[in-house]
DNA sequence: GCCAACGTTGGC
DNA sequence: GCCAACGTTGGC
């Protein structure tokens, strides 16, 4: 799941502990979103930032969650075309589990794996959420000095 | 700041 | 339904 750090950071989370995902508003990766289920961890990506990483992981704590500010008319993720009784964005609620001792910039994630197995780094690719396969995820996570406590 | 790659909009 | 124009994302 990817977020720019000067909107929202893995700071930010930590800070708040959890955080209603809100704000996406492409099809592609809202369905990626409500396939999301309770317990599913997620990596946060920052993008927008030298270099752009993984930074840390966060965990699922509630899925299918309607995101409230489609229909705040003073949000910048209003969408005056979703009725309430008929939602066009859902999203999860994700806790912070860890912020990363050393981040994997997108260099190395472009360096150890091939297009074709990791979504991220597949050419035009701009969705803010994508699936990861458990295999590649496990290999990511290898470079990170937490793989024992998770 | 540039620009490639997308996604969306709206006229027809 | 097509497609040009436009807006956005995000790496560099």
């Amino acid at each position: 799941m990817k977020s720019e750090p000067d909107v929202y950071s893995i700071d930010d989370l930590k800070k708040e502990g959890q955080t209603l995902w809100d704000g996406v508003r492409n099809y592609q990766a809202r369905n990626f979103l409500r396939q999301m289920k309770v317990g599913d961890l997620c990596f946060f990506y920052h993008s927008n930032l030298t270099p752009p990483a993984i930074v840390g992981l966060m965990k699922v704590i509630q899925s299918n969650v309607v995101d409230p500010t489609q229909f705040d008319s003073n949000s910048p993720y209003y969408d005056s075309k979703s009725k309430l009784d008929a939602p066009r964005w859902q999203t999860v609620i994700v806790d912070f589990v860890k912020v990363f001792p050393n981040m994997i910039p997108l260099t190395t994630l472009k360096q150890l794996f091939n297009p074709e197995e990791l979504l991220l780094i597949r050419k035009g690719n701009r969705l803010s959420v994508m699936p990861i396969e458990e295999k590649i995820a496990q290999k990511i996570l290898s470079l990170v000095d937490i793989s024992g406590e998770i």
